[in-house]
RNA sequence: GGCGCCUUGGCGGAGUGGUUACGCACCGGUCUGCAAAACCGUUUACACGGGUUCGAAUCCCGUAGGUGCCUCCA
């Protein structure tokens, strides 16, 4: 069995091999927490963790980091404001009325909070880029010292013409970005390519968020000069830190390629010679009613906004896994609630694993098809996340079970598959799936035996007791099963 | 202006040359004391025009439509 992931480094299907036997190191963009995130921003998250899952399935250990942007990142034009080029945080907090700072944990503990709502596996390293200052301001000083560095009134640049292959990852034509150019640059970068490692705070704003340039970096010599780091240099230091000068995977929004981890590679490999990351994966954009989620559309819905409709994460999580991660997928509350049913469908089967009938005969087939699906689903995920081929060979194992009471041995094996689409696709089938009460199954006793008198009004008011717990009773050949009211 | 991606049935969504994936919705039927569920079945497909091939949703060219990123900063 082997792992396939699409690498945008290649721009091809690779077989995936570590380093290090079964060691993977991950690094995953986290988000600029100056607001709440939107469906698009987790369908992001819930790729990732499709990854970390199929890894882990492959009997990989997987160490990852994932940064928490509160410092740093700018506005750019399409945010559809019109005061751009502000730092993201310092927007936030004007806004509120609070301090970046305050603006930071709020939100960051707003996503943390998340994560855990869609049953996302938490990385074992969330980094916070404020509290990698040193390990930035090492990196900008090392890539001083390796001379790819240049400043100008507003701060520390990378001089990306020395880096050669800069335009490679992204298959960037530069005479046409410089070509294409309608407003002009910063007159004094010395490509249009050039980004900022650390930018100096302007000397008329007063920022929450900054720090003293140390004054080895500072070609004047000038003391005491602020200032705070670029958003790019943040993810490279944070990375390189902890996973290593080469990380295995390194993952990200399709928006990434040509800027941002463009220039992640350019300063790291300036660094240390090396290649920064060996797999590159980046995931498509969610569409929201067939445009794209912004603002003023107002289409960019939050975990709340669906649950205030009657939607959980995990309807959520489901309407994730039914696209792949390398296409535009588009929200709808249409499209939601097709993945509501499907799910709700789901856990009237894993509902029947607390229920046995003795008398069905053992169905070997049966059995064989419920053992046979664990390993489908894993070599779905194998073939470059194949998520909804993966829900397919669900529903078609499902459909054999029949939707009837299962004998013991069936039981087994429907726990056993149960077991695999929880590890792999984070969905808690079994955990939202109690078994009922006592009082339950002896008022569904109570009922067959009514039934047995033809005792049609005693059989319809226990039907409506358990109606009004959430349970309802529909009857076969092989007597009454039980399952969730929608 | 530069670079890229996409176009499959009502809505989603797999499928890289040769048995109408699958889900949700809809309709019909079976079953049932009733109901629900389940099961069975039917109906809607591969944007358009050429080409390659014995054979194309799948490969090539073109057209149309849609969409993304960049274009100060990042």
């Amino acid at each position: 069995m082997s792992l396939k992931l699409h690498n945008t480094l290649t721009k091809s299907l690779e077989e995936f091999t570590p380093q290090n036997d079964n060691q993977v190191s991950l690094y995953t963009c986290g988000p600029t927490v100056y607001n709440y995130l939107h469906v698009g921003n987790w369908a992001a998250y819930i790729y990732w963790d499709t990854l970390v899952r199929t890894l882990i399935a492959n009997d990989y250990n997987v160490e990852r980091v994932m940064n928490i942007t509160d410092v740093g990142h700018l506005t750019g034009e399409n945010e559809g404001d019109a005061d751009t080029g502000e730092d993201k945080m310092q927007k936030g907090a004007r806004r509120e009325g609070k301090t970046a700072w305050d603006v930071a944990e709020f939100y960051g503990d707003d996503f943390l909070k998340g994560m855990k709502r869609l049953n996302l596996i938490t990385p074992q390293h969330i980094t916070k880029a404020t509290e990698y200052i040193p390990q930035q301001l090492d990196l900008v000083r090392a890539l001083k010292e390796k001379g790819f560095t240049y400043q100008i009134d507003d701060g520390i640049y990378f001089d990306t013409s020395k880096f050669p292959t800069y335009a490679d990852f992204a298959g960037l034509d530069l005479d046409a970005l410089r070509a294409g150019a309608r407003v002009e640059m910063n007159q004094q970068k010395r490509n249009v390519s050039d980004f900022a490692l650390w930018k100096f705070s302007p000397a008329d704003e007063q920022r929450d968020m900054e720090w003293e340039t140390p004054s080895n970096l500072i070609d004047n010599d000038e003391v005491g000069k602020m200032g705070f780091p670029g958003w790019h240099l943040e993810c490279s230091a944070m990375a390189m830190s902890i996973l290593g000068e080469t990380l295995d995977i390194h993952t990200g929004g399709i928006d990434h390629i040509p800027v941002h981890h463009t220039n992640e590679i350019a300063q790291s490999e300036s660094v240390t010679g090396k290649r920064f990351s060996n797999f590159w994966i980046h995931n498509n954009h969610l569409k929201s009613g067939g445009t794209k989620i912004s603002k003023s559309l107002g289409n960019g819905y939050t975990l709340d906004d669906l649950e205030e409709r009657g939607y959980t994460p995990f309807d959520y999580r489901m309407f994730i896994l039914q696209g792949h991660y390398s296409n535009e997928g588009n929200f709808t509350f249409e499209n939601l609630t097709a993945a509501k049913n499907r799910l709700h469908h789901w856990r009237n089967i894993a509902a029947l694993r607390h229920q046995t009938h003795d008398t069905i005969e053992s169905d070997s087939d049966k059995e064989v098809s419920l053992r046979a699906a664990s390993q489908a689903i894993i070599e779905a995920l194998n073939d470059n996340l194949n998520t909804p081929e993966a829900l397919r060979v669900i529903d078609e194992s499902f459909a054999r079970v029949e939707n009837q009471p299962l004998t013991a041995i069936h039981q087994q094996s429907l726990n056993d598959l149960l077991e695999t689409i929880d590890d792999t696709l984070g969905l808690q089938l079994r955990d939202s799936t109690p078994d009922i009460t006592d009082e339950q199954k002896q008022t569904i006793l109570e009922r067959q035996q009514a039934r047995e008198n033809k005792d049609w009004a005693l059989s319809d008011k226990l039907r409506d007791e358990l109606a009004d717990e959430g349970i309802a009773v529909r009857d076969t050949t092989h007597g009454s099963v039980w399952e969730y009211l929608s």
